[in-house]
DNA sequence: ATGCAGATCGTCT
DNA sequence: GACGATCTGCATC
């Protein structure tokens, strides 16, 4: 069951709160290949220094005024993607950036797309899940409410959120501190996670790895 | 285990 | 013209 429109209305928070567990579906001609979102922050738009859409409308983040559900993606640093669902009230440039999956469907495909075989290090931060899934800009607007190329599912509610300041924006004075970073408790897929508990915990195979969240 | 430099280019000032 | 909502590899301890 694909996520409506309206799961994507309301406070930007509580979104990336109930996108933990849900799962982001990207389809090619190489295959489906698919995980379980464990990592969101909220990016509360003009009200928010470190948001994109904080000065208003611009050429970049126009997709964030269109309609709840369209994806924003952006290019960092000359050589990274990174995934956003538009979210939040009705007019408001918000969303919700997606940092890190726990590897579903399509495993070997992302191996192939990231060059690496490690189950941990496929989609663990926002420019790594993009490169798995290989999303980019081609997929900009894109509405992930539909069946199409990149779509998000019904998944299972985690059995503990863990509330944390965002990543890399000390620039912004006001809300740097916020806690808008949301991830699955204790899961060892999430962005930055310790390499020794990856270590420990990593999953050898496909059951074990569903069983994890 | 931790730290730092480098890659690389679209977007905004 | 400067700077990222990042990641990797290499250096060092």
């Amino acid at each position: 069951m694909i996520l409506p429109r309206s799961f994507y209305f309301g406070d930007s928070r509580d979104v990336a709160r109930n996108l933990l567990g849900q799962i982001l579906v990207r389809e090619t001609e190489e295959g489906v290949a698919s995980g379980i979102i464990v990592e969101t922050e909220a990016y509360l738009g003009t009200r928010d220094d470190a948001a994109h859409s904080y000065k208003g409308k611009t050429e970049r983040v126009r997709a964030l005024y269109g309609e709840k559900g369209t994806a924003y993606i952006y290019l960092i640093y000359g050589m990274y993607y990174c995934l956003n669902i538009a979210s939040g009230p009705d007019g408001e440039p918000e969303c919700v950036l997606i940092r890190a999956l726990q590897p579903l469907e399509g495993m070997d495909i992302m191996a192939r797309r990231r060059g690496t075989a490690r189950f941990d290090n496929l989609c663990s931060g926002p420019g790594k899940l993009c490169q798995a899934l290989a999303i980019d800009k081609s997929l900009y607007g894109a509405d992930v409410t539909q069946k199409g190329p990149l779509y998000i599912v019904k998944g299972a509610a985690p059995e503990k959120i863990e509330a944390t300041p965002r990543v890399g924006i000390d620039y912004a004075f006001h809300t740097k501190d916020a806690l808008w970073r949301f991830i699955v408790a204790g899961n060892a897929f999430v962005s930055g996670a310790k390499k020794k508990r990856a270590l420990q915990n990593s999953p050898q195979t496909i059951d074990e790895n569903a069983k994890l969240l």
